[in-house]
DNA sequence: GGGAAAATGTACACTTATGTCAATTTAATG
DNA sequence: CATTAAATTGACATAAGTGTACATTTTCCC
C-alpha cells in the first residue's frame, strides 16, 4: 500500500509532475500550471524538474496529449454502439457524462478555458467538437432522422454536456439520474422504455 | 470623430482603463488582466492606473460588476415576456443568444473560465445560474408543464446556450437562424407557426 | 563496495509583474 | 495668468516566476 505512483526509489518522475500539473490545472486553469509552486506541493525542488521536461511548454503539451487521449475517443465510441433504438443509443452516450473514466469534465471544462489564450489550442478544441458533433449526426441518421433535424439534435444533446460541464456543479447521482428518462425524452423525442433504463441504471450501479 | 471615449483633456480614466480590462478579459482571460501590458496598449504610463483604481483587485471587481448588471437581468426579463404560445416565450428567450446587447456570451464565458480559480466567483456564477434556470422554469410552468418536466426543458435550453458559448464558434448569423425552428420544437415539444418565426426574424433584422 | 546513470539541489542571471513615493506636467477656472 | 486639482511619470523596493550551470547525492547493478 501507499505507493508514490512510482516504484523505483526516486521520489520525482515524469508522471509524478505531470499528474501534479493535471490537478492544478483541474483546480485553477492553465496559469496554476506553474513549476514552482509544484515543486513545493511535491517537496521537491524546483529545478529537478527540468531533468524530466525541457521546460514548461512541455508539461503542458503532455497535459493536452492527455485530454486527447480520453475525451475525444470514447465519446465517439459510446456514439457508436450497438443500439435496438434511438433511446437506447442515447442512453450509450449518457454513460459518457455519468462515468469519469469514459469522459473527464473538469479536465474537459479546464482545457476549453486554456483555449481562451491560445488560438492554437482553440482550433483544436473545435475541432474535437466536430469530430463529436459528427459521431452524435451519425448517431441520429443510423435511426432515421433527415440531415438537418439529427444535426440539431447532435448539437443539443452535446451543448447541454458542454454546458452542465461549465456550470461546474457537484450534484448527486441520484439527482441527476432522475432527470435521465426526461432529457432522453428531449433529446431523442421518443421516451425509453423502462428495459432500457432498467439496463443503464444497473451498469452504473444504480437502483431507481 | 474620434473621440476616446473621454471629454476631458486628460488620457486616462477609470473607464478606459476598464474597457481595456474587459477587452483582455474576452480575449486571454483574467489571467491577461495586467496593468503592465494594459498600460503599453494605452500608451500610458503603468503607475497612472493607480490614481483611478486602488489596485488590480480594484479593476477586477469593477468588472465583475459590469457582468452582473448586464447578462442575469436582461434573460430573466426575456423569459418572463408575454407571449400567447410556449414556442412564442421561447422565441423571445432566443433574444438573448443573439442580440450582443442582451447577452455577452465572451463575456460570461471568460467569467465562468475565471470562475475555476476563485471559489467566491464560483459560488457567484452558480448564484446567477439557479436564478437564470428558475425563470426559464417558471416560463414553462406557465405555459402548463408540470415541475420537473419544465424544470429538465429549462436546463436543456440554458446548458445549450451556455455550451454554446463554451464552444467559442463565429458561426455566421443566418446558420444560427436556420437551426431556430428545430431548437424551437425540440426545447418545447411545438413547433413554432410560421408567423411566430416571422417576427423573430424581423426583430433580428433577418430575411428568411 | 565502487562506478555510472539517474535524480536532486544550490547558486546565479534574468524577466515580468505589483505597488509606493515624490516630483512633475497638464488642464480648468477664477 | 496664477492657482490648484487632476493626471502622469520615473525611481525604487519587492515578489514570483523561468531556465542554466555545476556540484552533490541516491540508487542500481556488476
Amino acid at each position: 500500500m501507499e505507493q508514490s505512483s512510482n516504484d523505483s526509489g526516486w521520489r520525482g518522475s515524469a508522471d509524478v509532475w505531470l499528474s501534479a500539473a493535471y490537478e492544478a490545472l483541474l483546480l485553477g486553469g492553465v496559469d496554476a500550471v506553474k513549476i514552482l509552486p509544484l515543486a513545493k506541493k511535491l517537496g521537491l525542488s524546483r529545478t529537478s524538474f527540468y531533468w524530466f521536461f525541457k521546460d514548461r511548454e512541455e508539461l503542458l503539451e503532455a497535459l493536452l496529449a492527455r485530454w486527447r487521449e480520453k475525451n475525444t475517443g470514447n465519446l465517439v465510441n459510446r456514439a457508436g454502439a450497438y443500439a435496438e433504438t434511438i433511446a437506447e443509443a442515447m442512453l450509450n452516450v449518457f454513460d459518457c457524462w455519468l462515468d469519469g473514466e469514459l469522459f473527464d469534465s473538469r479536465f474537459e471544462f479546464a482545457v476549453r478555458s486554456w483555449a481562451l489564450q491560445s488560438s492554437e489550442l482553440l482550433a483544436e478544441v473545435q475541432k474535437a467538437d466536430r469530430k463529436r458533433l459528427d459521431a452524435l449526426t451519425q448517431m441520429f441518421v443510423k435511426f432515421g432522422q433527415d440531415e438537418s433535424r439529427a444535426d440539431v439534435r447532435a448539437r443539443t444533446i452535446y451543448l447541454v454536456q458542454i454546458g452542465y460541464i461549465s456550470m461546474q456543479t457537484e450534484e448527486d447521482i441520484s439527482v441527476r439520474m432522475k432527470r435521465i428518462p426526461e432529457y432522453v425524452e428531449i433529446f431523442t423525442g421518443q421516451a425509453p422504455e423502462q428495459r432500457e433504463l432498467d439496463r443503464f441504471f444497473a451498469r452504473h450501479g444504480y437502483s431507481a
